[in-house]
RNA sequence: GGUCGAGUAGCUCAGUCGGCAGAGCACACGCCUGAAAAGCGUGGGGUCACCGGAUCGACGCCGGUCCCGGCCA
């Protein structure tokens, strides 16, 4: 895969599931004095600036972190770090916003080129991968057209999906053809464009499945699953320790109705089910543990397919690891 | 000790009249274009507690053993 030689600017993707570490590896990567390709001192009159080692600045790509409020659950990065080092991504709306990935997509996209423009490095701590390919692969996304939508949204919970199915193969086959005729989601989302836009859904640039060179340098931190397993039941308990209950409390006193984005969020809505009496708190928790562990999991299966990963196997310290390795990467 | 009930997939449990062993969850694998911490699909898995018996044929019927729970002593 002829990737373009990394540059000191070349923006870094560390990516990975839940739990992996990969925030602190971030954080370390800036802060720590990293071998780079150009000469640094010297003040030799290089030119273009070459000179200069490159400041770095994070932007998170995570589809919870966006709210602000929900700190403990979503393993935000703390003030400190956030001082140390300047975040982006972070606390971009309220619970109580629908946020969707092309509102993410405009903040990202436009924080890497203020990056650039600033001469800094940009690490992109990914976990959400819908989110991260929007910004590594750039793409032709279609509009939303919520009438459409709510219609027809309406109509499938009357209709048998199989119909609407059909009708989107009527329009686009080869849509229609790519999902399954039971994801009513996909369906739904996919006759919305047509309908929409007047134009076929798989018009809108090659899909997910395409991954070309890209001018990103993305490692992944890779777990042995039991391993990983362990760390997130640990990580569950230590939220419960910090106060998660309280934020999730205090949170619903501030803004009693969250968005349907915002409610997804793991820790918060099996909490929010506890208070409302619907699970005792052991069992929350459990439930948290369960259903973290099966979300590291698909973020595993998303970003495995990607080609363009280099992955690093991490047994036990994330940061003492993976540096040394992503810094011969980046030389 | 007596008595009643139970023992089937990792877990919780269905299984009609004796005729190829089932579900949900878990787990593994795949998919993913404005909900993505969401959503959808596929798959592997069994000494039917154990021993014996009758039967062409037993998870099921008969006898015994073990184990768990309730009740009575």
């Amino acid at each position: 895969m002829a990737t373009p030689a990394p540059s000191s600017l070349t923006p870094i993707v560390v990516l990975g599931p839940t739990a992996s570490g990969k925030s602190d590896v971030a954080m370390a990567l800036a802060t720590t004095p990293t071998p780079t390709p150009t000469p640094t001192n010297f003040g030799t009159s290089a030119g273009l600036g070459t000179g200069v080692v490159p400041k770095f600045e994070v932007v998170a790509v995570d589809a919870m972190q966006v709210y602000r409020g929900m700190d403990i659950g979503t393993a935000k990065p703390t003030e400190h770090d956030r001082a140390v080092v300047p975040h982006h991504g972070l606390d971009l709306v309220d619970p109580d916003h629908d946020f969707a990935v092309a509102e993410f997509t405009a903040v990202g996209i436009a924080a890497l080129g203020d990056i650039v423009a600033r001469r800094h490095r940009a690490v992109l701590v990914g976990g959400t991968g819908l989110y991260l390919r929007t910004l590594t692969d750039p793409m032709d996304m279609p509009g939303s057209w919520p009438e459409v939508r709510a219609e027809l949204e309406r109509r499938a919970e009357v209709e048998p999906i199989a119909e609407i199915h059909a009708e989107l193969a009527a329009l686009d086959p080869l849509a229609a053809s790519r999902m399954e005729p039971s994801n009513t989601r996909r369906i739904v989302r996919a006759l919305e464009v047509c309908i929409g836009s007047g134009r076929p859904f798989s018009s809108f640039g090659p899909g997910l499945q395409a991954y070309p060179p890209v001018e990103f340098v993305q490692v992944g931190l890779r777990w042995e699953r039991p391993v990983l397993a362990r760390r997130i039941e640990q990580r569950v308990h230590r939220m419960m320790g910090e106060g998660l209950l309280d934020e999730v409390t205090g949170l619903l006193d501030r803004f009693p109705h969250w968005s349907r984005t915002a409610r997804q969020a793991l820790g918060y809505k099996e909490l929010v089910d506890h208070l409302e009496g619907e699970a005792s708190l052991d069992e929350a928790v459990a439930t948290i543990v369960l259903r973290t562990r099966q979300f590291a999991v698909r973020q595993e299966r998303w970003f495995r397919r990607d080609p363009r990963v280099q992955w690093i196997d991490i047994h036990d310290d994330p940061v003492a690891e993976a540096l040394p390795v992503i810094g011969t990467l980046l030389s």
